[in-house]
DNA sequence: TAGAATTAATTAGTAACATTCACTCACGGT
DNA sequence: ACCGTGAGTGAATGTTACTAATTAATTCTA
């Protein structure tokens, strides 16, 4: 959930459960963004609707966030948090580099196959917003997502398992882009999605390319 | 330009000219559309503004479009067709199926790099509008283009030149996803594209993988 | 060439919706 | 008893996409 900020607290553990308690307004207006997001398209859900599903009224909405599009800002990122809890401990114990890069990309796959809202979000919504670039989700991305899914490339690398001729964080772009625009159409229309099949193919191609090596006229 | 849709004529070339005529006021539209696309975002742009940049009144828009954002995938097409068109001639006579795809790669970039109005239009703006996907534009990417991508992997794997062991429509998501991703940032920010660098090493790694062949513990 | 018919364009709205403003209520501390 | 603060609301407002009714211009035909 973590719908509080990172609780960095100085000293000792002082007044632990209150450190930032959150009002029950806000929680409901949360719950009922994701709620609504379940059925409905994002700009089709008016802030007059995510009111009356909350309970409250329109203008507590922004009290507690800038805009409609803030509001949606915090929903995403309470999702991602919870994705990357699971992410950590996915990963963990996974030897070999490539073998971490594939269960990053059954993870990765698995996320958008079952939290249709989250994926929707990050691969439609927010992406045409300008604000967003400015918001703190996007930043967490870049800072944290991000700079993991690097961590893990270049790891490989100096393992040697990973070429060491192409920037990492060029790999990271083409490994990020495959992964989106696989699922792409399956999140725009809502269809079915195999991790497993997904993964099998995306390893193939990104680990050993498309060139044929059986290939008698060789390059 | 063809704001015209496919001449299709019938019998003899009957009045070339006049097969379908462009009244002014809907060109003055889409190109006042084109020409504020050119300084603000979509969604900033008024339909009362791109009727006093083009010098109508703002109910013509109505008038030869269904909405605001119809008009968009209109202009869009439009680029699009300019676009085909240098790729069609572009593409012809390049030797090898690899080379075929390093020049596909090129040009796809190029094209983001030079018109950054149909980059974001396309990468940012169109996925997250719902009625995009039932847009003529829409279809067109996917009859025209992306057939033509796969067409060009169809036939690398036909030659030998490219690996058989993965579907060629899950090439094609690889390649299109990559080369989006691999642009985004800089079309987001407005920053410089060099398609040679890119390309280099985008074909470095789709034609031969991440995985470093030199290893001597290999895999 | 008159005038019917068709196409081009405009004027003057309207309804929906995000956002804002000014205000009330509850309550913990002093 | 009262001040300060945080939670919450009701009612208004301005913007904006979109529409209905109407007029102007152009083309077609007798």
């Amino acid at each position: 959930m973590s719908l509080t900020y990172a609780p960095r607290m100085k000293e000792q553990n002082y007044k632990l459960d209150a450190v930032e308690t959150i009002p029950p307004g806000k929680k409901k207006i949360i719950d009922a963004l994701k709620a609504l997001l379940e059925k409905k398209e994002f700009d089709t859900i008016t802030t007059a609707e995510i009111a009356q599903t909350a309970g409250v009224s329109e203008a507590l909405i922004y009290k507690y966030f800038k805009d409609k599009r803030d509001l949606l800002y915090v929903v995403l990122r309470d999702y991602l948090d919870e994705y990357l809890a699971r992410f950590e401990s996915d990963l963990k114990g996974i030897e070999g580099h490539l073998n971490r890069i594939r269960r990053l990309i059954w993870m990765h796959i698995h996320v958008y196959a079952s939290n249709r809202v989250m994926a929707k979000i990050l691969s439609l919504v927010v992406r045409g917003l300008p604000d967003f670039y400015a918001s703190e989700t996007y930043d967490w991305i870049v800072t944290v997502y991000a700079r993991r899914v690097l961590n893990v490339i270049e790891e490989g690398i100096r393992s040697g398992e990973i070429r060491s001729d192409v920037p990492p964080k060029f790999i990271r772009q083409v490994l990020l882009g495959s992964l989106e625009h696989i699922c792409l159409r399956e999140v725009i229309f809502d269809k079915e999605i195999d991790p497993d099949e997904l993964t099998e193919n995306l390893c193939k191609l990104l680990f050993r390319g498309i060139e044929n090596r059986d290939n008698p006229q060789a390059t």
